[in-house]
RNA sequence: GUCCUGUUCGUCUAGUGGCCUAGGACACUGGCCUUUCACGCCGGCAACACGGGUUCGAUUCCCGUACAGGACGCCA
């Protein structure tokens, strides 16, 4: 029998990063396996569902590079089966009617929550005689409830959290179809697992409470349990659960950041799961490695900086042609023109070896998109275009005009720059090669000094050069 | 409150009774490299929640305590 697991998300907003962790798991479990990874948007919450939220989680989904094998199931467009399976149960007597108001319940919970008990249904309607409920039927609304058991315990083997067993008497008469005729979650998601044929569910931990009754819907159908894997949930710097409303950003709010991808699943991937020491995994040598057996169960704490670090790890190993279309995002964005793609690819290389995230790239390799780098940064120019350093500056500049254009080459540059240090005694090669980074960045920090020289071209250089010097005369 | 689960450096984790004076990674930090930033390299800091057992021997097994998280809807 071919594996098949599925991701379930409510499109009730963004896919954030926990959901984005949990299909990451569901994901490599199939690909281990060899089995099916399905999609199920879970939209029965006509208030809270919407078009926007479920093109958020395929867009989520499609940037992390995580693709479902079948089309997704709607489980909105199944109200149907879920029906059928309600009436299933009251015909075959595991299910029956209840009449109780909102009010009354709501008085049992308080009840009960002063008791300091579970609070839970106490089955009055199940008590109800026929005739009781005859004269009841004729105008009072009523929902579809499952008979639980009362006594004996369900059990399960979970794959990360190892044997949970639940007693019958901790669990009370769920409500399966709403007095509006609606199916409620976990009918549905148990008649939709089982016309899906999943048989792997990986979910979040948050999901132990609803498995033991889970359990007992699909016995009660006649219908296979499926395994389980409940994972510990991804928790804020706070150490309180991850969610919406709570710390968690949307997956594609990375994308918008400048990380990359492949990070972001590296970085999920070793939130609770480990391969030895090891910390770099492509996509592939996760599927390779994953067991969702390893997985450990105690809930994690998502901290920003090892993301981070990740990032720069792949933005170094990537080839430039791969962060093309990464950085023409990031330029429109932050509204710099684009750029000829050849020109991209030539410059990126200096920039993807010193950065974090494509956003940095784009600020750090700014001048390399603009005209003018002018106005300096106020600091940098403050510190490093002085009066004093202007003669130096100045005769740096006339030299490197007269330099042979064949000669604009890293060394040679380099090589003109040393001399003009030692013949004009300076102390040390930053005297003059700050100043003149700060004339053709803008800035203090940048890619070597040789290498945007040679990216820039002759003319570009000594341009910038030249407008450099116009401006210290001028302030001096 | 009840039930379920967890607890190794600040964070992610290795560790399945002796290999542990507890390993790796990130972060932080000292140094080297260097024209800046970053990378890289060398070093440092820093943890088995607590108390009882079991055992010749517990980070590893059992019990309890504390703390933390989750669940207790006609939400999903």
């Amino acid at each position: 029998m071919t594996m098949r697991t599925r991701f379930a998300p409510s499109p009730t907003g963004f896919l954030h990063i926990g959901g984005a962790r949990t299909a990451l798991f569901c994901y490599l479990h199939a690909r281990h396996s060899g089995g099916v990874w399905a999609l199920r948007i879970e939209d029965t919450d006509g208030e809270r569902s919407n078009q926007a939220a479920v093109d958020a989680i395929f867009a989520g989904l499609d940037w992390l590079g995580l693709t479902p094998d079948e089309p997704p199931v709607w489980q909105s467009a199944n109200v149907a089966r879920h029906l059928a399976a309600a009436e299933q149960l009251l015909a075959t007597g595991r299910a029956y009617r209840c009449y109780c108001s909102r009010e009354r319940l709501d008085a049992l919970r308080e009840q009960q929550r002063q008791a300091q008990i579970k609070p839970r249904y106490d089955g009055h309607c199940l008590r109800l005689t026929a005739s009781d409920t005859a004269a009841l039927a004729a105008d009072q609304p009523s929902v579809i409830r499952f008979k639980t058991p009362t006594t004996g315990e369900v059990m399960w083997q979970d794959w990360i959290q190892g044997p949970i067993r639940i007693q019958n008497e901790e669990l009370d008469d769920l409500v399966l179809v709403r007095s509006d005729g609606t199916p409620t979650y976990n009918l549905a998601v148990v008649v939709d697992d089982h016309d899906m044929e999943i048989n792997h569910i990986i979910r979040g931990e948050d999901h132990i409470s609803n498995t033991p009754r889970q359990i007992h819907l699909f016995q009660a159908l006649g219908w296979p349990v499926p395994e389980y894997a409940h994972m510990p949930l991804l928790h804020g710097p706070d150490g309180a659960k991850l969610s919406k409303r709570h710390g968690a950003v949307s997956v594609l709010q990375y994308r918008d950041d400048g990380f990359l991808p492949e990070a972001v699943n590296n970085y999920l991937v070793r939130l609770g799961w480990s391969h030895g020491d090891q910390e770099i995994f492509s996509l592939s040598e996760m599927v390779e490695l994953f067991d969702v057996r390893q997985v450990g169960r105690s809930a994690t704490i998502f901290n920003g900086s090892k993301l981070l670090w990740l990032n720069g790890h792949y933005l170094r190993q990537a080839t430039p042609q791969r962060l093309v279309p990464e950085m023409l995002y990031q330029l429109q964005r932050a509204g710099i023109p684009e750029p000829q793609r050849d020109w991209l690819l030539a410059v990126i290389p200096s920039l993807q070896q010193r950065c974090k995230t494509v956003v940095e790239m784009v600020e750090v390799g700014r001048f390399y998109f603009v005209d003018s780098v002018q106005p300096y940064h106020e600091a940098a120019a403050a510190k490093h275009l002085t009066a004093a350093i202007l003669p130096a500056l100045t005769d740096l500049v006339e030299q490197l005009t007269q330099l042979p254009p064949s000669a604009w080459q890293a060394a040679d540059l380099e090589q003109l720059v040393r001399q003009v240090v030692a013949a004009q005694a300076l102390k040390g090669m930053g005297q003059l090669a700050q100043p003149l980074r700060v004339a053709l960045t803008g800035r203090d920090t940048s890619p070597s000094i040789f290498e945007i020289m040679v990216l820039l071209g002759r003319e570009r250089s000594l341009a910038r050069m030249h407008s450099c010097l116009v401006w210290m005369t001028q302030i001096s």
